[in-house]
DNA sequence: ACCTGAACACCGTTCAAGT
DNA sequence: ACCTGAACACCGTTCAAGT
């Protein structure tokens, strides 16, 4: 905290004007990140994200026109690090265990990165070059199911779905850890009257109601490879 | 729009006092309601919300402390009409035929209006009442798959599977339709190279990019069900 | 018990002005 | 070309005061 001086007194900084290429948009975007990170994307304010960087508001300004914009080139930043960390298919490895690989790793990812996570989910790729990311990394997914045997409309639809399932995850996962810091753990339990549910009553014991756990994510997988397995074999 | 007045003047409206019972917490919540739909819910403000029902802001805040204490409360609406939306399971369908009924109908809920897809989809239910009634639907969902031959704890999971997977096309569609606001249309097909991608150039053709059909969603619950079957056949 | 205006801290953004 | 402070409209919230 570069400036924690004083808050209430009327006695403002009255900064030291600072040299022409001091700040740069990477420097902003990196520092934006950094606000972020220590509290939370909806925490970041073009004032906090200011005095983190101990430069005027209005600097920032000249660099990005809007809030949107800057948030826009996180989310360019975020988008190439999901990006990077999806592991590339093997040639040793069936397009199941791809499958598996990659929606293990976005979810991973998303699950220790929530600033990411924020800004991958709240909107579509902006800029050209991650739309062309992304296609080129879904022709070879799709390839690989095409060259295992799917139709390649199917191919496209299947990777689709295991990618909507992952996306279904991610965010009830984030929804709560978001409500988790309010609802304090699992004390739900004792609210819910039982005497109507023996079969939740006899599965939901200690762990938390409703959580996801790592098998739960990995049924849900296995379950859509394996309907995407039936119909290779109707054809 | 009841006092669309001055707004860069400075006469102010010099509201005339209203009786004691003329709002309640009810009229708010509904009058939120009308102000989110009218705009969207990341615009409804106090302000806003005050001017709409003709009361000085700060009378809101004696029915509701907060800001989210309104939105608690929109929310709990919202999660029960969308409970009463959920058709219930009939006797005279088969489990695979529940789960295809309820899944379409929240999807259809949720493209429908806008508004509870963001309050629902926002945080897990608050109230007792609610976990209550969600528990209940959850229990006789579980025990319709449990009658089918399913274990009781593959049955709970496979319907959270189902689930996740519809949210994560439910989230996926409101991400696409909030930016297509923004983006406008398919134009998206131009900025992309399609030398190196001749499986998606043969796919993706008029239609908008990486948009989600109603065939496209029945896509992934068949194969979610085809799973569960072949698990069940396992047995 | 319920409604109200004044007032405050904060936030995004514009603009005219510095260097 | 880049950095800055003053200023504005808006937003959530508190408080003391009306009836």
């Amino acid at each position: 905290m570069p400036n924690a001086v004083s808050r209430s007194a009327a006695t403002k900084p009255a900064r030291k004007r600072r040299e022409r290429g001091s700040i740069s948009t990477d420097l902003i975007i990196a520092g934006a990140f950094e606000v972020a990170r220590a509290s939370s994307l909806d925490e970041l304010s073009m004032t906090v994200l200011a005095d983190h960087l101990d430069v005027a508001v209005t600097s920032i300004y000249w660099h990005f026109r809007k809030k949107d914009e800057l948030l826009r080139a996180m989310t360019e930043v975020a988008i190439r690090k999901q990006h990077d960390s999806i592991p590339p298919p093997r040639d040793d490895e069936g397009w199941q265990d791809m499958l598996r690989r990659q929606m293990t790793a976005i979810r991973a990812l998303h699950r220790e990165d929530e600033v990411l996570s924020d800004l991958v989910l709240r909107t579509p790729a902006y800029s050209r070059e991650a739309t062309q990311r992304a296609m080129e990394d879904l022709e070879v997914t799709v390839a690989k199911l095409a060259g295992a045997g799917f139709p390649a409309r199917t191919a496209l639809v299947a990777v689709n779905a295991i990618m909507m399932y992952t996306r279904g995850i991610i965010t009830y996962e984030r929804t709560l850890r978001r409500s988790d810091a309010v609802i304090l753990g699992g004390r739900q339990r004792q609210m819910i009257d039982w005497s109507g549910l023996p079969l939740l009553d006899s599965l939901i014991d200690r762990q938390p109601l409703a959580g996801t756990s790592d098998q739960d994510f990995e049924f849900g997988i296995s379950r859509l490879i394996a309907g995407f397995e039936a119909l290779l074999r109707e054809a």
